[in-house]
RNA sequence: GCCGGGGUGGUGAAAUUGGCAAACACGCUGGAUUUAGGAUCCAGUGACGCAAGUCUUGGAGGUUCAAGUCCUCUCCUCGGCACCA
């Protein structure tokens, strides 16, 4: 059984009514490759679809004022159009929708399964909440702690939400990075999104004012348990569990100042760090020193435990804090630089005024103290992690709606099976309500339902599924598309799977490919699929700009592909997207640049009427130029380098026009042009005949007569002389030859030379 | 603040990874063709210089026979994350 070789791209979501010119980038080079790979033999599958349902969607269809699934069908259907319209080769029987029910079924399921593995938790969270637009939104949705799209300052609103435990996955998405084809950009962001940090907990007990043990602990997470003998305050979140220990005389001041913190945005980072003592104390475990503990607006209390201990002296931003409150600061390593007093030092060296540990390297004592912190009960080594877990409720209404249902007798039962899908109802009012429940709360046909345990009254979720849970899987889907009876067939997937390579966006850098990582993960543990990564090699691309400005629809300055094809021809636009800029970085789109491609194409059209038999000059520089021509072109389009490929080709077709245009040459020319131009290579290319790549005979590979090579003197280039000429292995030759063809004498007396083979020969005086 | 790209002609950009910097293309200049415009073709085009030549990859040092490429410091810019203890 052949493999086919899957060429992925990411589907686009249809929240505008058409695709701009950066889809056109990424199809283009998707569709270039594809291409490529068939020529090179391999069965491509090349599939596409759409992304519509979530939030992007659901907005344009708000805006625009009109269904969802109206709107959404139109959009796909004009989509459609523009991907067939780019000479792109898609597999459109294998399409799909994820807002079609036929889709949705199978991440319900999905939803199920991850349920029924025990990685699906309901818990109180925190959201972010626009008071404007009466929304909840996500994390992605604020930016600098304002509404992305009204940039009202979001608050939060505290509720239950469904969670994917992608937590407990933390060190395997990790670890599995090493072994990925991907561009390390993406995978430093997903390591640092993952943010493992390994430290130490340490629990101190605490104490009121007197002295007296108020019999609560409270335990820190730090990577520095080196510096424990240099804590000298406490700092907590104003969440934080032990705000009910304040003592009396401290209410009223911590109150007020609890209530300052509060009324500002979590998200607001440029806020001051502030704090109020607690009255509380508490006592380093290994010696008894009182520690106060304070209150602050910027501990994090979703991060560690929720409380730190500052070391004023090895911490930047404890040192601020301290002098800020007038903490006492206290040395512990010694700085191998000149230690003034004033300075912080975050390094690393040999402890002091730390008791039995003193004089020990801050490496070998952060083991030996967190070693006897374990040993009194006071502490343990500790790795933690920024990932949280991935909240998938969203209280919107065009979603898959999360198969849950809630009885009274029976509690939280998920949806069997064979009920799937859980049909989203068409609504009138669809329109977020801004409370903590979404708009399917209030459709009494689709809450009301009889528990599937016990027969009994019960209510359906009314919270629907984030997007990305659709998107985290689509790519298993497409080869089963019109499968209703399973979401894919395990034994048929060894014919697509894994995915040869994915192209996409860079911004999906962190969540996306996180999460379809995650779910592949999950998939492969319950046996379904049999392999832990589903993208083994990856390739981003940059954005195509306006005049130096990323596109977007509220900048009003997004360029559509379809007048430009209508004006230049899709081949033309292909050609001139990959050839502008290198595809991973991306760069401005200049008209007035598509001029070259337009003549280059013509003068591959002319070619073919100057076209000869036999023109090939047989010294052998013609076939070695055009080996390394399919040498280069090849390498050139493996790597996605797709604007040197096309230059190459372009310096070919001058030479051709140079030495005389060879008709089997220029048909092997247009065979690597047809990836990138199939129309216009169609259009040339006699009946009947077989695109194939073309292939290197190592045979073809003439030894030369010539071979020049540069000549530098003191490190300047001067001239090229042919190597095969002279004995390069004789010093005093190549001198003698040297000064014969030099313009100026050189005086050669104390010469050195230095030669490497066939590349450069340089005479130092 | 941290992480990651990047800084090369008038412009988009190349440079086989340490070996002739500026390939290819746009634009521009001159010429041919054309009633004219457009299109096409030929020549030229990093800077300075009449020239021979000298200088040139954000800046300053360094390593090397040889640096756009490696090392140290520094400035600017784009993107991501952002109080992560």
């Amino acid at each position: 059984m052949k493999k086919y070789f899957y060429n992925l791209v990411m589907f686009p979501y249809p929240s505008s009514a058409l695709l701009h010119i950066g889809h056109a980038y990424i199809y283009s080079a998707t569709d270039v490759y594809g291409r490529y790979r068939k020529l090179l033999g391999d069965d491509v599958f090349q599939p596409m679809g759409f992304d519509s349902f979530g939030i992007h969607a659901e907005n344009y269809s708000l805006k625009v004022g009109r269904h969802p699934s109206e709107v959404v069908s139109e959009n796909i259907e004009n989509f459609r159009k523009q991907v067939k319209s780019l000479n792109t080769d898609f597999s459109w029987d294998n399409e799909i929708v994820t807002s079609d029910p036929s889709y949705y079924k199978w991440t319900q399921w999905i939803f199920l399964k991850l349920y029924e593995k025990g990685l699906v938790e309901k818990k109180l969270s925190k959201l972010n909440y626009c008071p404007n637009c009466k929304t909840i939104l996500s994390d992605e949705m604020v930016i600098g702690g304002k509404c992305e799209r009204c940039s009202t300052v979001t608050e939060k609103k505290e509720t239950f939400q469904w969670f994917f435990k992608i937590t407990e996955y933390a060190e395997r998405l990790l670890n599995n990075l090493s072994e990925l084809d991907w561009p390390e950009s993406v995978i430093t962001a997903q390591r640092n999104w993952i943010g493992k940090s390994e430290g130490a907990s340490i629990t101190f007990d605490l104490e009121d004012e007197s002295g007296n043990s108020l019999g609560d602990t409270v335990t820190v997470f730090t990577t520095r348990p080196d510096t424990l003998f240099g804590a000298t305050f406490i700092a907590v979140g104003y969440s934080h569990k032990l705000i009910n220990l304040v003592p009396e005389k401290y209410l009223d001041a911590v109150n007020t100042a609890l209530h300052i913190f509060k009324s500002r945005s979590d998200l607001d980072n440029d806020k001051e760090k502030e704090g109020i003592f607690s009255g509380i104390y508490a006592v380093n475990p290994l010696n008894g020193d009182l520690i106060p503990v304070y209150i602050t607006n910027y501990v994090l209390d979703s991060y560690g435990f929720g409380a730190l201990m500052g070391v004023p002296n090895h911490d930047k931003r404890d040192w601020d804090f301290a002098h800020k409150y007038g903490i006492r600061v206290q040395q512990v390593v010694e700085c191998e630089f000149e230690n003034n007093k004033n300075d912080v030092y975050e390094g690393e060296g040999k402890l002091i005024n730390s008791d039995e540990f003193t004089g020990m390297e801050s490496s070998l004592a952060r083991e030996k103290i967190t070693r006897k912190l374990k040993s009194i009960g006071k502490g343990d080594f500790h790795t933690t992690y920024k990932l949280r877990d991935w909240c998938v409720s969203r209280q919107r209404y065009w979603g898959a709606p999360i198969p849950i249902i809630y009885c009274d007798k029976c509690g939280t039962v998920p949806i069997e099976e064979k009920d799937l899908p859980v049909f989203l109802p068409s609504l009138v009012e669809y329109k977020p309500t801004g409370g903590v429940k979404g708009p399917l709360s209030g459709v009494e046909m689709f809450m009301n339902v009889t528990c599937p345990k016990c027969g009994g009254n019960a209510t359906r979720e009314s919270d629907v599924l984030d997007n990305f849970v659709d998107s985290a899987w689509y790519y298993l889907r497409y080869p089963f598309s019109d499968n209703g009876i399973v979401p894919f067939v395990k034994e048929e997937m060894k014919k697509y799977f894994p995915v040869d390579v994915y192209v996409g966006g860079a911004e999906h850098a962190v969540l996306h490919l996180l999460y379809s990582r995650f779910l592949s993960m999950v998939l492969f543990d319950m046996k379904y699929i049999d392999w832990e990564e589903p993208f083994k090699k990856l390739r981003t691309s940059g954005h195509i700009k306006n005049k130096g400005i990323k596109m977007s629809k509220s900048k009003g300055n997004v360029i559509i592909p379809d007048e430009l094809i209508a004006k230049y021809g899709a081949d033309t636009l292909r050609l001139y997207l990959l050839f502008a800029c290198p595809f991973g970085e991306g760069g401005d789109f200049i008209e007035e640049n598509i001029a070259g491609i337009t003549r280059f194409l013509e003068r591959v059209k002319k070619a073919n009427e100057l076209k000869k038999r036999d023109v090939r000059i047989e010294s052998g520089e013609e076939i070695n130029l055009f080996n390394d021509l399919i040498r280069k072109i090849s390498l050139d389009i493996d790597n996605f380098k797709f604007n040197t490929a096309i230059s190459s080709m372009m310096i070919y077709l001058n030479n051709l026009y140079t030495n005389g245009i060879d008709e089997e040459l220029y048909y092997k020319l247009l065979t690597m042009l047809y990836p990138f131009a199939p129309e216009t290579v169609v259009e040339l290319i006699p009946e009947g005949f077989e695109l194939k790549w073309p292939k290197i005979e190592e045979s073809d590979n003439i030894n030369l007569s010539k071979k020049l090579i540069p000549v530098q003197i003191n490190g300047k280039f001067r001239f090229t002389i042919d190597v095969k000429l002279i004995d390069m292995s004789d010093e005093s030759r190549v001198f003698k030859y040297i000064n014969e063809n030099s313009k100026t004498k050189l005086d050669l007396q104390n010469a050195k030379m230095y030669y490497v083979k066939d590349k450069i020969l340089n005479i130092v005086l």
